[in-house]
DNA sequence: TTGAAAACATGAATTTTATCATACTTTTGT
DNA sequence: ACAAAAGTATGATAAAATTCATGTTTTCAA
């Protein structure tokens, strides 16, 4: 049975200040500690689906988030990755939309939950908030912009290596070049639009050029210049 | 030889009440009104680089636009469209970035270039435009999330589909039901991410099956709800 | 007006990628 | 501990889409 973890605060939460919370005012942070609630997740589970309302934001305490869609045919597709100190759902709230996409969590997640008449408040008080919220969601729009670009130009090979090199720029590497992430075949096919047989069929082409090491999910980089080649990246 | 426009005022702009200024006080209407300088645009003329740093935002005041990236190969990837009453730079002036994509205009346009400066300065004044801002970006990237998807897990039939149905909701039917933005066959594989041979072949079959009739560039629709059948969409 | 360039069109060949079938391996729940 | 299920792996086949070749039509500038 898993232990429920004590409440995190805001004052002593380590991801803060790497958040777009890291400039509000104390009085304010008080005021989100005071007005959330906090979750435990088990990995696997749901956080929010697609096509409902949502009424506020979550912030990671910890663990890792995919975010996604469900396509036509029922098929995964993996939007974007969140983790510590990173905050979901806010598009939709901003928005006064549905959600456009589905969140679970990748392993054990600590979340806490804001609800929506705080961040207006604060949205309100707090340029320095305000401005951070624009400048991320100008930010995302410009990281969609380009795997646009890549989803509808660049083979599935290219695709493969610059997702894993994503990867490795979202959750860095261990200190045996691991990516600090563990995906099946399945979710990186998810990312990139492909079947799951043609990432098995590349990963082991990778490998054999010694561009990567697999152990189960555990895919070590071994050649980053060479993947980027392969990537067909020039930046 | 071409006319060059009268300078058009934005308290008496037609599309100011559909775009992001509809709700901003009158002396911010005549700030930015003093403020900004106006071009008139050839059709296919480059408005911003990609690449480049921007020092304001685009308004359109007449005119259709692309929005497009270089693909790895130098293939061209449209983004987005705008048109009268939108903006266009936005992104990367609130980012602080370089601009992720170029914008060229698909027919005579009239844009009006309005400062940084005067832009955060409406910011810090007007709550109400900063958050038509906040929904402007996050509806974009919920729509972002919606081309991901499709690109990565349609076939191009369907994407070619759909993609005649959202020119449609952009830019309207004429009364003989003809899309009302005239695309070469190559812009039209830029925005679906094939190639301009099989847009030529799909627009043929689409023609034969009664769903749309193709003159030139104007493309009639003559049969949404089969189109719709067509684009794989159930929603 | 006319000649060159660009855009459109179509068939054939080739490549890329997905699907299907099957076997092996690991994980999970009881 | 063990059976079932899920995930990984690989080959063969099929489908989708691109590329190449070639010809026609349209557009545009001199």
């Amino acid at each position: 049975m898993k232990k429920k973890p004590e409440m995190p605060h805001c004052e002593t939460c380590g991801s803060r200040d790497k958040s777009v919370f890291c400039g509000i005012a104390s009085g304010e942070v008080n005021d989100i500690d005071s007005s959330k609630g906090c979750n435990f997740y088990d990995k696997g589970q749901v956080i929010f689906h697609e096509g409902n309302r949502i009424n506020g934001i979550y912030c990671i305490n910890k663990g890792k988030i995919k975010i996604f869609q469900i396509g036509a045919e029922g098929k995964e597709q993996i939007i974007r990755f969140a983790k510590e100190g990173d905050i979901i759902g806010y598009r939709a709230l901003l928005s006064e939309e549905p959600l456009s996409a589905s969140a679970a969590t990748l392993e054990e997640s600590t979340l806490c939950f804001i609800p929506k008449s705080q961040i207006f408040k604060i949205l309100q008080e707090s340029p320095n908030f305000n401005f951070k919220m624009l400048k991320l969601l100008s930010h995302e729009l410009g990281e969609s912009a380009r795997i646009i670009t890549d989803l509808a130009q660049k083979p599935v090979r290219e695709r493969l290596a610059e997702s894993l090199l994503l990867l490795k720029d979202t959750f860095d590497l261990d200190e045996e070049k691991n990516i600090q992430i563990k995906l099946s075949r399945e979710e990186l096919a998810n990312i990139i639009g492909t079947a799951t047989e043609s990432v098995i069929r590349l990963l082991s082409e990778f490998k054999k050029d010694k561009l990567i090491d697999v152990n189960g999910r555990n895919i070590k980089l071994l050649n980053i210049p060479g993947l980027t080649r392969e990537a067909n990246i020039f930046e």
